[in-house]
DNA sequence: CCACAATATGACAACTGATTCACCTTTCTG
DNA sequence: CAGAAAGGTGAATCAGTTGTCATATTGTGG
């Protein structure tokens, strides 16, 4: 039972490349990479598939990577960029936290129908490289947490266990982004997102709560 | 490009056990596998590692399955039934909704650490045949549904998109239990399921909700 | 206690797919 | 333009798997 003997978090490969000629073929191999891990599947994906998606032959993979897990490590660091710097750009002039919240959301939505393949990736590293994918959620949650807490001090959210709220949070973009903007479009994204943010303002129960403890 | 060429829904393999050594054996083998991939992944689990496991020759294998997918289809079967179940019963005596899905959570983290393996075999589903895994979310997304639509016609929930709410909450435990039943237990179960249940009673949003619009 | 049907065995053939390596091509530099 | 360094090639190698099959064991009804 050998878990995971060699690797450092920041190991460029066995050739970081010199030229710029270089640098676009390491990103034609990453680019195909997405790709073949994104239809076939991470283990069913071969080296061949890549390198035929990029155009090169197989030896020239080992060029810019060591193997197919470092590949998979890369894109989900890249990945994790990605889906930050898309949702930042969308969640921008929002009003408030729940405001914000809802536009999330939405962007989150748009975001995994047009690159469903970012999915499936950073999914599937959950087996090849479980703290990989610990340290995205991880990063992630700890950034929710925080914007919570500042949205609790602006008085835009009730009190309560901010860090546990984000991965509920979490959870509920996740699960959401992948029946309705993977699975099935049956719903619109704006009516989900529309039924969250109901959710999420004013819970599930019914009653006005004025009976706060007499 | 050939997907899922075969596969009936109800395939029970090459041979159905005749006796009750032989269901045994099976029985035996279908744990073994579960350990097998729960602790090394679907893919990195050899035919070897699960016979090794049940204490049975490789041959044996194949007198009850007719490979390793077909298991893995069989596991994730079994494990919605008990996950099912075990909700039923921690549900069972719940006042009204809010309380069920409260006991509901805590019943799940709890089973999520008491089942490790359940969850990544599940998950590891989604990539090995995706369509089970779709089955057994979507199952479990209309019986949600329908709970929360029971729920509302008895005054004990707001009206909503109950199907978007189902995929929302289970979205929620997934990475709660995930996070707080797998991961690290640096939130007690109790406290998780508190937050939660704060939020779900009565939203994010500060107001207290006598505002309803002139 | 015998015969036969279900079970179980494990060596092995056939195959898959990752990685290596000796060699070729392109590009840049002096 | 010569030479070197970077980039690129793909056939060959190598490790590890799956699934088969001829054979052995178990145990049960007659």
């Amino acid at each position: 039972m050998s878990s995971t003997p060699q690797r450092k978090a920041t190991d460029a490969g066995p050739g970081t490349p010199k030229t710029a000629r270089g640098a676009r073929t390491r990103a034609r191999i990453l680019k195909a990479a997405e790709e073949a891990f994104g239809t076939l599947g991470y283990y069913r994906a071969g080296i061949t598939d890549i390198t035929r998606g990029a155009g090169v032959a197989q030896g020239t993979f080992y060029c810019y990577f060591t193997g197919k897990e470092e590949t998979l490590r890369e894109l989900v660091r890249d990945m994790g960029h990605k889906v930050r710097a898309h949702l930042a750009r969308h969640v921008d002039g929002a009003q408030d936290r729940l405001d914000a919240e809802a536009r999330g959301l939405r962007a989150f939505l748009g975001y995994v129908t047009e690159n469903p393949w970012m999915y499936r990736v950073l999914q599937e590293a959950q087996f090849v490289d479980e703290e990989i994918y610990q340290e995205y959620y991880e990063a992630f949650g700890d950034a929710y947490a925080t914007l919570l807490a500042d949205a609790v001090s602006r008085g835009e959210v009730r009190p309560g266990d901010n860090r546990v709220r984000a991965w509920a949070l979490m959870g509920m973009s996740h699960f959401l982004g992948m029946r309705y903007g993977l699975w099935q479009s049956d719903v619109s994204p704006d009516d989900v997102v529309a039924a969250v943010d109901d959710m999420l303002r004013l819970g599930l129960a019914p009653q006005p709560r004025s009976d706060d403890k007499p």
